[in-house]
DNA sequence: CACTCGTTTGTAACCGCTTTCATATTATGA
DNA sequence: TCATAATATGAAAGCGGTTACAAACGAGTG
């Protein structure tokens, strides 16, 4: 059943038929009630395929992500396809798990699919094939928006998070309590959010006056078992730290698992500040301050932004239209867990 | 840059292109040779669009779920995709937020889409228009595949999970512990896991002489909302449950957060045994026994059904494809959440 | 060398929709 | 009532592939 069959049904030309599905208003209202009326006994639904290769563009939107099963990551997806489902736009996703090589496969199999824009998490900031493959959509007219992490030297869109200012706020918070010797779990410096949340971390500690000790800095390459022996390393250190900052939630759950199979208690035993939350900590005893960020917001604008471009692109591309790189607020969620078990205990002065 | 383009420059017809593209074994080297060399330099990619409108077909399936952000379904996904990735299938991903409105409205729209097959969760068992658009799916040719909810009276091929059987263990364990005041929040009576939980309780209660005391089984929805509600409605009963059987992990976190909030402790004031495993709660003090399923092994699974029938189409149909309907197997982790405190205190013989 | 036969290649129709352009129809006003 | 403008409709080409069919080619044979 096609949009002849309908024609032919109709007494119409298809010309009328496909007039009448895209609401063109030059069709006489007799007209077009009985081509609706044959649609609709047909149960007919035009091939977004064929019209899809007629007009040269589709609804199809494509999200690229490191790792599926983050949390992180399907709470952004809820957002993007909340925002998306206003616009009629599809979303499909592929992950990459944190693999370039797999990333350059998706997009190269993307350089075939006609899709209206481009959402990328990119593995890595400065991995220039990547890189190169974003520009070319963008010069083939498809869109792309940074998510998260950014590509080095790039001019996308983006939507990112104020990842310095809330690290700092994490570990300056750990400094208000008295801690000074604290460490970092930090992610991987070839992505934003990994080096920006080191950076913040010692540029909080150094408008304290502490002395940065780079034995208290280790890669837990934001997964959980590298962050299990990243915390390992530091509690075996001869001066371990009194606190930690973990600066990713699957080194969160690194670091928890450490204490646990440890015995050593939070607040107790060592101070922890994670960033991003973790939901279902919250029914538990583990009542870790964290540095949140509206997940699912950031989800929602950088659809906006996607949909900021196709707009101006449908308006004729006017004028050049200016990059735009959001930056969502983080803030502190206080728990207990960065208090200092020393001052508890009435050593307020130090 | 098109199939004609590659084809001027490269001194053949576009049929010979296509045949380069397609692999088709009839295509002297030598000028398969000067093909994919043009192709190469012109970094040029077929257009799948094109390509299925031609053939009448894609590689595209869709994934329909409930609730996008429950890790249930992001675990399940994964299995799907990685499955579905060695076939070189896509897979778009459409929330229904358990509302069978949107769900009709989805599958609607997917009418318009040529997908290869469907993969859904629905919402309710017993949605006659779901029922009826899915069995026009598989009329036009495109299998579809159930994902642990039933169609009740359809002859779909899905994979479950052994629901009775696993509320059976989870219940018997607690009695085994020496409850006898045993609640369930249960879930929606409108899908498989909802009653078949319910039913797996019941046995356990029967088969050990247990009387069913309608006021301990509580419907929380699978939702973390309602479940608060639910063992709050529980505990205030005069004669309060001394024992619940969580049946899904959202309800599981609504239990935790009264629990919480009330100052309850596991085991010590009520014992808990909850159905999906919670992967965050292992870092915790929260050391919940659990009916855990094999989630990603069943994406990979619904997704090998899919191809089965793929197959099956190709192969001509030979004769009619048996249903297929697996059943996994569940198993109980015992984390020690199930234990009885009146039975630890020496009190064994009741 | 003529004749088959199998391999390569090209032509053209088709997949189902959109859209331009020309034509038919209707409405408007003098 | 008729010229003219505005509106409604249809024919056909095009989107970028695939593929049936026919034609060309080259090798092997008598």
């Amino acid at each position: 059943m096609n949009i002849y069959d309908i024609a032919k049904e109709a007494g119409v030309s298809p010309a009328t038929v496909s007039r009448v599905i895209n609401g063109n208003k030059n069709v006489r209202e007799e007209t077009r009630r009985k081509v609706l009326e044959v649609i609709k006994e047909n149960n007919y639904a035009p091939s977004s395929v064929a019209r899809n290769l007629s007009i040269g563009e589709s609804q199809n939107i494509a999200f690229i992500v490191p790792d599926v099963e983050n949390p992180f990551f399907s709470k952004v997806l809820q957002g993007i396809t909340d925002k998306a489902s206003e616009f009629n736009y599809n979303v499909f996703m592929f992950g990459t798990k944190e693999d370039s090589e797999r990333e350059h496969r998706i997009l190269e199999s993307l350089k075939a699919e006609l899709i209206k824009g481009l959402i990328i998490i990119p593995v890595s900031e400065i991995d220039k094939e990547t890189a190169f493959r974003l520009k070319n959509f963008e010069k083939a007219g498809i869109p792309v928006v940074l998510l998260d992490r950014d590509i080095k030297g790039s001019s996308f869109d983006g939507v990112f998070s104020e990842d310095i200012q809330g690290a700092f706020e994490a570990v300056e918070c750990l400094i208000n309590e008295g801690h000074r010797k604290i460490a970092i779990i930090s992610g991987p410096d070839t992505s934003r959010p990994g080096h920006d949340r080191v950076e913040g971390y010692k540029m909080a500690l150094t408008s304290h006056q502490i002395p940065i000790n780079e034995d208290y800095i280790v890669n837990g390459k934001f997964l959980e078992e590298e962050s299990y022996n990243a915390i390992k390393t530091l509690m075996e250190l001869e001066d371990p730290p009194t606190a930690v900052f973990s600066s990713n939630n699957m080194t969160t759950l690194g670091c928890l698992r450490y204490l646990k199979e440890n015995g050593m208690k939070l607040v107790e035993d060592i101070s922890l500040v994670g960033f991003d939350d973790i939901k279902e900590l919250e029914y538990t005893d583990i009542n870790l301050t964290v540095v949140a960020r509206p997940v699912y917001e950031m989800g929602k604008e950088v659809m906006e932004l996607l949909e900021r471009r196709f707009r101006y692109k449908q308006e004729g591309d006017k004028q050049k239209v200016v990059t735009r790189r959001n930056y969502v607020k983080t803030w502190l969620i206080k728990r207990g867990s960065e208090k200092y078990k020393k001052f508890q205990e009435g050593n307020i002065n130090e």
